[in-house]
DNA sequence: GAAAGATAATTGCAAACGCATGTAAATCTG
DNA sequence: CAGATTTACATGCGTTTGCAATTATCTTTC
């Protein structure tokens, strides 16, 4: 059968199958409501994307890499570093040469950090509840099978 | 059922459902990827993502409103204006006064505009295909369903 | 139908970003 | 094992971005 959604080759173009059936045009659009929302209250927090998306991240994975941190939130290395410095300025995070390679950085999370995360999270879980709503958890579990499929097929490293 | 991705309330923690789980991590990750490289292939044709993403959408909604080309193309007014001063420099767009609303402005593709979208096509068309490997036809209309239910959740217009 | 309020687009300006470079330390090579 | 290359992080600097204010027009209200 057909599938206008495939688009190998030069494929039909975008007027064919439609943006609202383009995948990435959808992610972006819905990923731009998610983060400018939290943006938003974010800056109520005082916090910047890169810093609450550092938090997060370090919240679930402490003292990584600073090169890791950069990955897995998404942000240019030179944007992380002057986030860290900030964080590091307000007392949520610490900074800590690795013991192996006294080239790199290792970031934790301190206590203050963690009750700064306490606040932090609600809006992302309330944002995440937004964004799936009247999804049920079988759709939820496909949904995400998927995604970290394509994530394995775009990403360049092993995490 | 307990269902981990399940954040109703304050709700698990980051920490326990893992990242891996939480799909706005995953979708930040891919989509990072994802302009990124494009945002690269761009730079060479001399096109920056807003830019791209205009000519993309007029190339399947022409005459479109600039505040509408916004929304779809997902960037603020202000960075789209700047980005249509260019493409309008360039001959790859126009820009003309609403007939209705003399406040409004229309944006139309060129015939200029329209061989830039088919030397831009193939690339967002490669990005598309490498994101999607090894994902069949079946899993990947269950995907843009789901993205397309969270766009109605999370968006703020009527499209 | 005039005044007040809302909406469309642009623009000034400060902040944020990203590229390229710098510095230091590790690894690779002959 | 010395020199060359690569890697980690920070930083200088030019560009881009986004917020807020501006201008112009439309809509509402009394």
């Amino acid at each position: 059968m057909t599938d206008v959604t495939e688009t190998t080759g030069a494929g039909p173009r975008l007027g064919e199958m439609g943006l609202e059936n383009f995948a990435p045009y959808l992610m972006n659009r819905i990923m731009g409501r998610y983060n400018a929302a939290l943006a938003s209250e974010m800056s109520e927090l005082g916090l910047t994307t890169p810093q609450m998306r550092s938090l997060a991240v370090l919240s679930t994975i402490d003292g990584i890499l600073i090169r890791e941190l950069a990955v897995y939130a998404v942000v240019q290395q030179s944007t992380l570093s002057r986030a860290l410095d900030a964080l590091d300025q307000n007392g949520l995070i610490r900074r800590e040469t690795d013991e192996q390679d006294s080239r790199a950085t290792r970031v934790f999370i301190t206590d203050a950090g963690r009750e700064t995360y306490d606040r932090l999270w609600p809006h992302m879980a309330g944002a995440y509840d937004a964004m799936f709503k009247g999804i049920d958890a079988a759709e939820k579990r496909a949904f995400v099978a998927t995604l970290q499929k394509m994530l394995r097929n775009v990403r360049r490293h092993d995490f």
